[in-house]
RNA sequence: GGGAGUAUAGCUCAGCUGGUUCAGAGCGCCUGCCUUACAAGCAGGAGGUCACUGGUUCGAUCCCUGUUACUCCCACCA
């Protein structure tokens, strides 16, 4: 059979999707099996694939065909999230392409646009998760706002209100004046910015004197209610009780004293605007103050704004400072930097404003929720995210969960007028609602639901149980089944937003863990360690990647350059490596299907390496196995490639090749099929493309063509068992290294003379502890080595170099160097005797005799034996060469 | 301002409970090879005062002090 010699992924890939998609061997259906469950971290329904998305999925995928491989019954359930501030700023803004305002919409004809919008491009990313392999079970592919996850949310929504943990209030909260909403205090980013700091004069009332007060935000003097100074700040214990005006607007205001104030900072007095700031607010509670809101929800100023109404924020800024400098009321201004808190979602300044939003109540579920994490019922890995997720838990506030949008689930409050009295009913509908209102009230007049929706998160949160439909059926066989999920995969910076909520909810609701180990992956960032964004239009594409370099290259390069936790400095020629390597593994297929076998005898040397390479194996899986445990994915897999690459293809596939045209032993080739197959297990979690490739082609090898199309219609490596360690006898593989090191030997012999590896070589041994009697014909054939004969004396004009305490002897046709060979003797031996001379040293420390354990005082002495035999091994070549 | 983390070859990182056969890996680099599986390859090789400083110890890359640099998280300093 005729196979190109460079390998294409391409086509590979899109059929082994659609064979696994076909026999649906991603789907999974609860039986006897022990299950292995992992949700999928819901990405934006509006998103598209990035490389964070990449290494994440990756990694759950790797995860996802061991745990099948093994035998487990594997569910990866895929979905997509709402994404509310998003997706609702993607819709108006297509909206407004088309001429419509939002505002001229009915609620219902928006929701309309909004589905419409999402059933035509939302998704994608879900599509593109295929192109990367991800082996989902797309059967149960979910939606946070589809009806199971709708009416979990809204019934979750109830019974937190009912127990008392859910409740409504007029709270500063973060307003996003572009988005129109109020959202959390975690999806505020607070960046550094350059900004100014203003000094204006607030004169006295009545008197000829003023302060200066140092304010970032002049635009808010509209609504200063006060100045503040510190108690014992003497600089301004004549203010006290008196009143100032507020430069511009003319208002008085008292004077406050209060030790909040920092009298270091600025001229130690600070103007108080109870409506637009959080700590003037509370300053403004404690001392009854009024509080001036002079900002509309769009940031631009209200009624309250004077001269300035209408007039945006920033351009008001610009224009009070000059107003009031050409009224001599600016004393100076300074470059200043300082925090400035930004929307996650719409990078607009976040204003503090006041306002009547939902909160749900977070002390007691978040001691229960931090309580799994401290006793390591639930493992974060790595592990140092405890500290962070502790702190958040022990410093929490109350989670707010209103936001100002329609795309999300609304929330189900109703709101009756009662003799002037506003009466709220929470229930699961309005029909509920309408019933409560009368049972409770006597009133059947129409209800005004609750224009709000629920944050994305309050749907997320629940995305564990609700996948299984555990809060609308508790305790149905799926829940049971499924929950709680092994491994959560995902990013170090939504701990707080889900991964604590969730393990929130699983305790409300499941009273149990929502999963057993947390893996947090590092974040993607581009080579000079910036963060990849579409501003820097650094990211790559990841589906183009995996058109140049194939899926299985791509998740080869993201694992490779990702230990867990730390973040990864994306370089696109990692793939390059992943795709050297399916290439690799290419080949070797080349070369093993091109074998002919006959009608011979299994030689020595094909007998005793493929016991090594069955030893081997048995090794490196050990390795695998226990970095797995430690979920350490980019050192299992690099133990792998080693293995089939350096063992495999190196050396094993090296020694039984048989010589050009000649037929291989029926025995080696089976074993060799077998090895071959099996290591194609071993990398079929990471890389499920080529190995599902290369295992059907080595199935289907010496069969008839009947039985080779039933092989390929009826089984996938999906299915097969993963190899797993067994016993190994260390000693073969410590005589195959000493084989290998005489044949580096060799090889570099050959090397630094420019000798031509067709020319045989002697090798002559003396002093001989080495045990590789039965690896001779290996050596001969590796290093094209005529003879290896033991010797007593070391022969005349040969080139030597050492293994373990054996030398080793190359006699040569031409002349040798000398001084060349006496002076690497001569470096070498000055080596082995500094470091007999610090072995000695020690062994003749009392301390050290009688304080170290006999194990390592012993290992000592042989180190102490073996250099001496090294140097006496040298002196006697050194003389040798003298003579 | 508080807290956490990291500093090991040119790059990215391993080094478990302290013991020079642990100073390692991959990539990169250098040299020589188109040897009929693979130049996306083969063979060989060279790179490191384990950030700096003191200490504990018979002995420290590994433990403790301090310094410096970087990263991240949290926080209401106008």
């Amino acid at each position: 059979m005729e196979i190109a010699s460079k390998y294409d992924p391409r086509s590979v890939e899109e059929k082994w999707y659609q064979f696994w998609i076909d026999k649906r061997l991603f789907h999974s259906e609860p039986d006897q099996r022990v299950p292995y469950t992992v949700v999928i971290p819901p990405p934006n329904v509006t998103g598209v694939l990035h490389m964070g998305h990449m290494l994440n999925n990756t990694i759950q995928d790797v995860l996802v065909r061991r745990a099948r491989m093994q035998g487990k019954n594997a569910c990866w359930v895929p979905g997509t999230d709402h994404a509310s501030i998003a997706t609702e700023a993607k819709v108006v803004k297509m909206l407004a392409d088309k001429g419509i305002d939002k505002r001229s919409l009915s609620r219902d004809e928006f929701m309309k646009h909004a589905w419409e919008w999402k059933e035509q491009y939302g998704g994608i990313i879900l599509k593109q998760l295929r192109r990367l392999g991800a082996s989902c079970d797309w059967d149960r592919t979910a939606f946070t706002m589809d009806e199971v996850r709708y009416e979990s949310v809204i019934r979750v929504f109830v019974d937190l209100y009912n127990k008392g943990l859910i409740y409504r209030g007029v709270r500063m909260v973060n307003w996003d004046p572009q988005a129109l909403t109020a959202v959390s205090d975690e999806e505020v980013i607070y960046k550094e910015t350059r900004g100014k700091l203003f000094y204006l004069r607030y004169h006295v009332e009545g008197e000829d004197k003023y302060i200066v007060v140092a304010t970032t935000r002049p635009e808010t003097i509209m609504g200063d209610t006060a100045v503040c100074v510190h108690p014992d700040d003497e600089r301004y214990q004549w203010l006290k009780g008196k009143r100032v005006i507020v430069p511009g607007i003319g208002r008085a205001v008292p004077v406050i004293m209060d030790e909040y104030v920092d009298r270091e900072f600025g001229t130690g007095a600070l103007k108080i605007t109870p409506a637009h700031d959080i700590n003037d607010y509370n300053l403004g509670m404690k001392y009854g103050l009024e509080s001036i809101d002079i900002f509309a929800d769009n940031g631009t100023l209200n009624d309250n704004g004077g001269k300035y109404v209408g007039m945006d924020r920033f351009a008001c800024r610009k224009q009070i400072i000059k107003d009031l400098e050409e009224a001599g009321l600016v004393e100076k201004v300074e470059d200043y930097t300082n925090k400035v808190g930004h929307s996650e979602r719409t990078d607009a300044v976040i204003e503090p404003k006041l306002s009547a939003q939902w909160f749900m109540r977070m002390d007691g579920i978040a001691k229960k929720a931090l309580q799994v994490v401290e006793d390591d019922t639930i493992r974060f890995h790595p592990a140092k995210f405890k500290n962070t997720y502790r702190h958040w838990l022990e410093n929490i506030k109350d989670w707010c969960i209103s936001r100002q949008l329609w795309w999300g689930q609304r929330i189900p409050a109703w709101y009756l007028d009662i003799d002037g009295r506003v009466e709220i009913i929470v229930a699961l509908n309005e029909e509920e609602a309408k019933k409560t209102a009368a049972e409770k009230y006597n009133y059947t007049g129409t209800l005004r639901q609750d224009e709000d929706v629920l944050d994305t998160w309050f749907s997320s949160w629940l995305w564990p149980i609700s996948l299984f439909d555990g809060i609308r059926n508790p305790g149905n066989p799926e829940i049971k089944y499924y929950y709680p999920t092994a491994d959560l995969i995902t990013a170090p910076d939504i701990i707080f937003f889900w991964v604590a909520r969730m393990i929130m909810a699983g305790e409300e609701y499941m009273h149990d863990i929502p999963f057993r180990n947390v893996y947090f992956t590092g974040i993607v960032r581009d080579k000079l360690g910036r963060k990849m964004s579409k501003q820097l239009g650094n990211s790559p594409d990841p589906i183009e990647l995996i058109e140049k370099y194939g899926a299985d290259g791509v998740r080869m390069g993201m694992l490779l350059t990702a230990p867990a936790g730390n973040d990864l400095p994306f370089d696109e020629a990692i793939c390059e490596q992943g795709r050297n390597f399916s290439n690799k593994l290419w080949n070797a297929l080349r070369l093993v299907s091109g074998w002919q076998t006959g009608d011979i005898e299994q030689n020595a040397e094909n007998a005793v390496s493929i016991q090594w390479m069955e030893q081997r194996m048995a090794q490196v899986l050990e390795e695998i196995e226990r970095d797995f445990d430690q979920y350490r994915l980019s050192e299992a897999l690099m133990a792998a490639y080693k293995l089939a690459w350096d063992d495999f293809c190196s050396c094993y596939l090296e020694i039984v090749k048989p010589a050009h045209g000649t037929p291989l032993d029926r025995e080696t080739y089976q074993a060799t099929l077998s090895i071959f197959s099996r290591l194609m297990l071993i990398l079929h979690p990471f890389m499920p493309f080529v190995t599902e490739e290369i295992w059907h082609t080595l199935q289907t090898i010496g069969k008839t063509d009947q039985q080779a199309d039933f092989l390929n219609a009826n089984y996938s490596i999906m299915n097969q068992r993963m190899p797993a360690s067994v016993l190994y006898d260390q000693r073969l593989l410590d005589q195959f290294d000493t084989a290998r090191e005489i044949i580096a030997g060799v090889r570099n012999i050959r090397n630094t003379r420019g000798l031509s590896p067709k020319e045989p070589l002697a090798v002559h041994i003396r002093n001989s502890e080495l045990r590789v009697q039965h690896l001779e014909s290996i050596i001969r054939k590796l290093g094209n080595v005529s003879e290896i004969t033991p010797v007593e004396e070391a022969p005349a004009g040969a080139l030597q170099f050492i293994v373990g305490t054996a030398e080793c002897y190359v006699p040569m046709s031409q002349n040798v160097d000398k001084g060349e060979e006496l002076k690497k003797l001569q470096d070498d031996l000055k080596y082995h005797e500094g470091f007999l001379r610090s072995v000695i040293a020690k062994l003749s420390n009392e301390k050290f005799v009688s304080g170290a354990p006999a194990a390592v005082v012993e290992k000592e002495r042989n180190k102490q034996r073996d250099a001496e035999t090294k140097i006496a091994a040298l002196k006697k070549q050194i003389d040798n060469l003298g003579s």
